[in-house]
DNA sequence: AGTGACTGAGTGGATGAGCCACTGAACCAG
DNA sequence: CTGGTTCAGTGGCTCATCCACTCAGTCACT
């Protein structure tokens, strides 16, 4: 079974500050209520506030100065893609856009991967597809689908590609019960993503963009007018 | 002038454990010491230590669970793409990684923004090239160039483009003084990089494609060399 | 034997009082 | 006007203490 759930009371308030900056109630530059004030406001203590602040300094959404404060920083226009899934989680209109990158750059990875994969992670990649097919329930389908595309990326001998793919997959997978379509099926998951291993395996550069891009373009599809 | 540099003991407690978890002194999957023993190993106080760990837990090198212990998570297999800063900080090999991921979006980027940027945007390009040409040391030059992306970024009408932008900026930034070979003359940074804007104010989608392949490539080139 | 409740040691989570260090503005002397 | 001083307000950090969770071992009961 699963690990997980916990929530502790810093996970709470993190969320609920996140919320708060994201939905606008504190705008970009504004400064926050000092620690002390605000702790009280949230009913909890300023150490706890703290810790909480500094998960948010983290991932960028506040800079605190010694002496002066703490203010709300512009990430819109600073932030970066670790902010993803807290905006997709936010506001559901992100996942169209992280759609079509990662199609443009799903189909980068194809083509890298075709050219210099290895010869032991091509077969990697064909064990993984397998195992897409013989997953048990939906969910299975989806996690095996993902690991074939994080085995993409590091076919393509570029570690950045590798973690951008996993940022890409941070943002879609805490909302993917929701994305579940294109997995109902086993098979046709596989029927789908097979072209996309084969012309990798062939080392068939343009093909396996092809293929690449179409793959995307239709699990986007099914996606979609599954949340319509 | 710049704002900037304070180091908080946390702050040097955290890159203190970051150094060791890269370094791999701290194995992927290991346990971390307890909190109190870590904690009078490093003489602080465990609170410190928890924020240091909060951020790394934010950062996705840790994970922690209560009455368990502190685990250092795969992040090479699983990590994001907001690791990117502290990999390059850690080992400079990641910069040709990251420069040969930059050039590939760095042309989607181009080529989304020559078909889907609005008058307002080819309008702020021009007048951000121009700011290349005006600035003052080769500091500001670099920066302004920056800007420049930025707004390619912004005019791709894709919001995950402009963090995508940041996340491989933010890598790069940090260790910018290093790189500064292609922003010593004002003049040659506007001339290279006049083409992208150029093609990108036309619509012309693949002249815009090939202009920031080329620009990209061209700066990566000078660069390394620097570099050796 | 097997089962299930209980217990205790060890772990991280949270608290609150207290002090230190920094910043900026107001004030004041030159 | 300039430059130093003061002070109120802010975040940084520590300490001592308690709470909550996990896990493995125990032991009585079946």
């Amino acid at each position: 079974m699963e690990a997980l759930p916990r929530e502790t009371i810093v996970d709470v308030l993190e969320s609920r500050l996140r919320e708060d900056i994201l939905a606008g109630r504190h705008p970009a530059g504004s400064y926050l209520p000092p620690e002390r004030q605000l702790a009280q406001g949230y009913g909890v203590t300023r150490t706890t506030l703290k810790h909480a602040f500094g998960r948010l300094a983290q991932a960028g959404l506040l800079e605190t100065r010694h002496g002066v404060g703490t203010r709300v920083r512009d990430f819109a226009r600073l932030g970066g893609a670790d902010l993803l899934p807290m905006l997709v989680r936010h506001d559901a209109r992100w996942v169209r856009e992280v759609f079509e990158v990662r199609r443009s750059i799903g189909a980068l990875i194809a083509e890298r991967a075709a050219v210099r994969g290895t010869v032991r992670q091509r077969a990697e990649l064909t064990a993984l597809l397998g195992a897409v097919r013989e997953a048990a329930s939906p969910d299975a389908v989806q996690l095996a689908d993902v690991e074939v595309h994080r085995a993409l990326a590091r076919a393509t001998g570029n570690r950045v590609y590798v973690l951008l793919t996993n940022t890409l997959f941070n943002a879609y997978l805490p909302v993917r019960a929701a994305l579940r379509g294109p997995f109902t099926d086993a098979e046709a998951a596989h029927r789908r993503l097979a072209p996309v291993v084969e012309a990798v395996g062939a080392g068939d550069c343009e093909g396996a963009k092809a293929a690449a891009d179409a793959y995307l373009r239709d699990t986007e599809r099914i996606m979609l007018e599954g949340l319509s």
